[in-house]
DNA sequence: GTCTATATTTGGATAGAC
DNA sequence: GTCTATCCAAATATAGAC
């Protein structure tokens, strides 16, 4: 169960996303990461060949599967006769307030996300709009349908509101904000229907 | 009206505003702040100690104003016989979005302040607290009063997330985002209105 | 695939002349 | 207050043995 049991790459990867977290793509270092992960300098350039890719591959490695998930939801949302906005909101949220949660490094990946939306390095914003901004068009387009009194303007401008407002929030939940008292699962669905009924407030707002 | 005639100081945290928002603290060196600014390495060192040094006066500048104006607003929001959240909320918001929408370095600043909020750097969360916490605490007693059904917890949590929302959507606004054809102050107070009534329905949620 | 060793660049900070 | 020159630590990246 010890790290040792994962692949070079898998520790690497690992060392990052919570290296990365914690200082930022520029503040952590190749050095902090691989010593953190208890390998080599080198093996960073040999598996993954720069800095760069490095952190593409860190995104990667979360984000195919989210939003594969959210995807998934945001279907079984759409099938029924008449969607609910908080449907399509917690096809979107819950899975990554899963993450969130989650005791290694999908907490920390959280934060790196919200870093990646103070970031704007354009190589960075290309790399996200290329691989997963079908994802988001998908969103908009269903809550588009939820809310047709919306102009197209100020539906992407709430929508980029509210993603920020998620990303935020969920980068500063992680484990250690939930009461001893209640379980994991209860503080999870909590944490859900609050940030789902702020979000809906604000997109029907007027 | 050349940045010649502002002193070597104001020229040396107007370059680091600007590059510090566009590559963050880390990812800004030295050098380039001092290229921009057109003075001399050494001078960075002379007038400001250390680059942390320097980063808390990028802070100091605008927040000391900024806030000010903050407590003035809410102070003129809370002397009539029933206050409204709506004022309470634009006392919070119009002084920062009108820094974002300025033409130098107020811009950039508020992208600054985004990338603080995503920083969990504890110098700098330590030196934001003890300056400026008080303003956030005046505003969440002011918050509490005019909600007094919300629980504490509940208040606090929802004040963080509106904070994070409106930061991040103030940082990517800018004077560019306005369409050419309104003046700047309908622009801003168009802004205004649609972010008060965003933060509005998420206070009120429920 | 993994290591040691090193090339090369860039970073923050300072000493000392002016 | 401002400059040149420089120190020293730390960064990314690579070459080459194993």
């Amino acid at each position: 169960m010890t790290a040792a049991h994962f692949s070079t790459k898998e520790r690497i990867l690992g060392a990052a996303e919570t290296l990365f977290a914690a200082h930022g793509f520029a503040g952590a270092s190749l050095r902090q990461v691989t010593a953190a992960a208890n390998v080599n300098l080198a093996a960073v350039n040999y598996h993954f060949g720069s800095k760069d890719n490095l952190i593409e591959e860190v995104f990667r490695r979360r984000l195919d599967e989210l939003n594969a998930r959210r995807l998934v939801a945001l279907e079984q949302a759409l099938v029924v006769t008449e969607p609910k906005l908080e449907d399509v909101l917690g096809a979107f949220i819950r899975p990554a307030l899963e993450l969130s949660l989650d005791h290694d490094g999908g907490h920390a990946f959280m934060r790196v996300l919200a870093r990646a939306f103070a970031e704007h390095d354009e190589r960075l914003r290309k790399f996200l709009s290329d691989n997963y901004g079908h994802v988001l068009r998908e969103f908009a387009a269903a809550f588009s349908g939820l809310l047709p009194h919306l102009g197209k303007e100020e539906l992407y401008w709430r929508l980029d509101i509210i993603t920020g407002a998620l990303t935020h929030s969920m980068a500063d939940f992680g484990p250690m904000k939930r009461r001893s008292q209640v379980s994991e699962e209860t503080h999870r669905e909590r944490a859900a229907e609050h940030l789902i009924r702020f979000a809906a407030a604000g997109l029907r707002a007027e």
